[in-house]
DNA sequence: TCTTTATTGCAATCTGTTTGCATTTACCTT
DNA sequence: AAGGTAAATGCAAACAGATTGCAATAAAGA
């Protein structure tokens, strides 16, 4: 069911295997990739009945954005957006977006980025310890026919 | 006092020109090329007397957002952050943010980019009309040392 | 099973922002 | 220079997303 390296994280991390925490993974990884906000999670959870409050999605969302199995993003207005990392992910991540227009769907770019070279110039010019986020919007290709 | 070419755009827009618009003018062009945020301005603004509501403050960026004297970020978590743009920005604007994660500060960086290749594959997958925005951030020069 | 400590649910609180509405103001007409 | 009109304002209330305090609960180790 749950994939266990998720798992052990959590328990590597000193955190207890709970029924709130399993819910919000659960959520999290059917939605694979794609970013989903707290309110969301909420929703789908309880959508037949009330097994866990707001709040403490919240808080684990916080948590595992701590242990760094979830990543959080504040990029695209509204509600921050959450997703889970893939175990790779985790070592090298790298954060590119697409956000279309149309259906408002959030797709994790992966792939190499030559952002890099522009951190080089400005490494020249006195900056350091240069990090990036790139937003890309448009339309997706199921929206571009 | 007030660039003519600000002027000009306003009421070419239909819209008044007010006390409250031009007091959050003045302050967007103290701050040229800095971005920052309704209650800073608010706070400026009223610093020694109540001079202008907080609300009017919010209404006119966004009217001034709407008729593009006014970029809105909500790039960088927290409170929205604005800037006025320049003449030439209006044109040809492009978005490229610095925030430095010593003193805060947003500085948005000139020149070209080359994300542009990464939209080209991106073309090639499917995407169309696409547009960006890239965020770095690191230290800044004076916070380098 | 017992004990300890983390975690939970709930209600209250917070911050940033927006909205409704009565009053005021800019600015166009006379 | 006054007057009329629609736009813009201030204030209070509402809003959304998120966080916090606290007493009750439940997970994990003994
Ligand atoms: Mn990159
Ligand atoms: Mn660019
Ligand atoms: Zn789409
Ligand atoms: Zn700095």
């Amino acid at each position: 069911m749950d994939e266990q390296w998720i798992i052990d994280k959590i328990k590597a991390a000193g955190l207890k295997l709970t029924r709130p925490r399993m819910l919000v993974i659960e959520v999290l990884r059917q939605n694979k990739n794609g970013f989903i906000s707290a309110d969301e999670i909420f929703n789908l959870i309880n959508h037949k009945e009330k097994v866990c409050d707001l709040t403490s999605i919240y808080r684990t969302l916080t948590s595992l954005e701590e242990i760094q199995l979830v990543e959080k993003s504040d990029f695209f207005g509204e509600a921050s957006q959450y997703r889970l990392l893939s175990h790779q992910d985790h070592y090298h991540h790298h954060h590119h977006y697409f956000k279309c227009n149309e259906c408002g769907k959030i797709e994790v770019l992966c792939g190499d980025c030559n952002v890099v070279q522009y951190e080089n110039d400005l490494k020249k010019r006195g900056f350091s310890n240069l990090s990036h986020r790139l937003e890309l919007s448009g339309l997706c290709p199921s929206c571009n026919k």
